[in-house]
DNA sequence: CGTCTGCTTGATTCCCGTCAACACCCGTGG
DNA sequence: CCACGGGTGTTGACGGGAATCAAGCAGACG
């Protein structure tokens, strides 16, 4: 860890500055990373959950098959990411996970999670906040997949990833990136067929939007691009720094004295919001 | 309180035992239930977002606009649901959200999540469960939206949410039950026109498979209509107790005995799982 | 009884899936 | 050096599922 620090350490100081207390006991987690090769399958549908898993190095996306032999992809991780989160609460995987390219992951099991709840409230804050964000990462991908066309669909999507990588990815170049995805996976992600992604491509292409050469991407014009794909990055960009500047926390876990801190009183009423259709 | 046990309460016993001291904290996230009528607006997209809210009564769902005009439905919630836990970690509301019929909420600010982080342990752990189940209840409709037709779709809905009533409300009859929506808000559910709404129920009853009159429907072949649909409810009905028992809690705050036992050792290895595609 | 809202049904259009042929890149092996 | 083959991307022809437009219909309610 000397002189080096890790991506899942950065991905949590996004939210907050953490403690080298917090820090440590995150980095338990990131124990034994072990390498990954791309194509590689981390678990399948069905298996046991017994684990999370945080994402060092490479991009990986879970998944689901359908009856007629389709596929959908459900997430895409980028390095920093923690995968599995979603089966917190069950006991079998929901979706399959695979690497897209060489990398390096760190299993953990589902139990370190409750420690970390039991252990440090900031982390168990952010955690949560975490868990919250990837959701609103699928709901905008829903409201995508749901109510867009083609052009709209992988406009946002490119969109989506160029700002996340913008993020996590110190210094890369804004709308400038490597994408080892093939059409394949894109067409999976976006719920198209491969001919039409090539097709939705070429037409971005020809519209001066996009430039694509084997695995890399350039957008060309982000503010035609946003206007096309009805992109709004705020659902990217925010951060749970304000609500615990509005009631401050210890950076440990909080004394005695704090914990008898009765909850701030009942909402005071007076909406004024409640108005009818 | 007295004699009456609260939804949110029924809904957190769902995933484990709780303590009469989780209960009584719970109740107070319930404290002053107003009444909100039939189409009324709990926030709008772009609202500040500092509370949280408890369904009491009623149904509600969230929704967000497109610049097209078009809109596209997020999340139905039904009695017992807690609304807005995806705004946690942002400042400003990414959906809004209104009410299918007359019905019963609880407001209460983001902050009393934080002290629930604080004091109870177990809630805390049901907290991120249930958190992490919305979640694959969107990925479900993700995948439900993006890859299948719209007989599908329809029957995949009527079958989630005869599941999740089964579940919260008790003594509902399978497969039988009210049902508020629309013919425009399924359109807007399910990324569909309201005209082809119409016409799949229509080749849905057509075909002996569901029955509707006004805001009742009956699904009349489940099997049926599961095979349809692709539809494994397995999604639906996990729980934490599994992850509780494999690892024993008291049920209160832990003592700090319990505090100061060392994170369960850095997990073995030897996984046999990582195979090549 | 008239009006309004929500549902149904028909005709037409269009986006995208499917099928199929072909170009391309790259590693292999003769 | 070229021939070969598999995986991947491109291009064209065709068809189908769902959107759109529009008109008719049925309750609900004043």
């Amino acid at each position: 860890m000397e002189g080096y620090e890790s991506c899942i350490v950065r991905h949590f100081s996004y939210y907050y500055e953490l403690s080298e207390d917090d820090k440590a006991l995150l980095c338990t987690l990131e124990q034994s990373p072990m390498t990954v090769e791309a194509g590689s399958t981390l678990w399948k549908e069905g298996d046991d959950a017994k684990e999370f898993c945080t994402l060092k190095k490479g991009w990986a996306y879970s998944y689901r098959f359908l009856e007629n032999g389709s596929r959908q992809l459900v997430e895409l991780y980028l390095p920093g990411d923690i995968i599995g989160l979603r089966e917190f609460a069950f006991t079998q995987r929901l979706a399959g996970v695979e690497m897209v390219e060489d990398g390096e992951v760190c299993f953990f099991p589902h139990q370190h999670l409750l420690d970390l709840f039991r252990r440090s409230f900031v982390l168990t804050s952010i955690l949560f906040a975490i868990a919250s964000r990837q959701q609103v990462l699928i709901t905008e991908r829903l409201v995508n997949l749901a109510r867009r066309n083609a052009r709209q669909k992988l406009a946002h999507f490119l969109l989506e990833v160029s700002q996340r990588l913008l993020q996590t990815q110190r210094g890369s170049l804004s709308g400038s990136f490597h994408m080892p995805l093939s059409q394949e996976l894109f067409a999976d992600l976006l719920g198209l067929s491969p001919v039409h992604v090539s097709r939705t491509f070429s037409a971005l292409h020809e519209a001066g939007l996009v430039h694509r050469e084997r695995h890399h991407v350039t957008l060309l014009d982000l503010p035609a691009l946003k206007r096309e794909a009805d992109f709004d990055e705020r659902y990217l960009i925010d951060n749970m720094r304000p609500l615990f500047t509005a009631y401050p926390v210890s950076a440990t876990r909080p004394a005695d004295s704090a914990v008898e801190t009765p909850p701030t009183p009942f909402w005071p009423g007076g909406r004024g919001l409640i108005a009818k259709r």
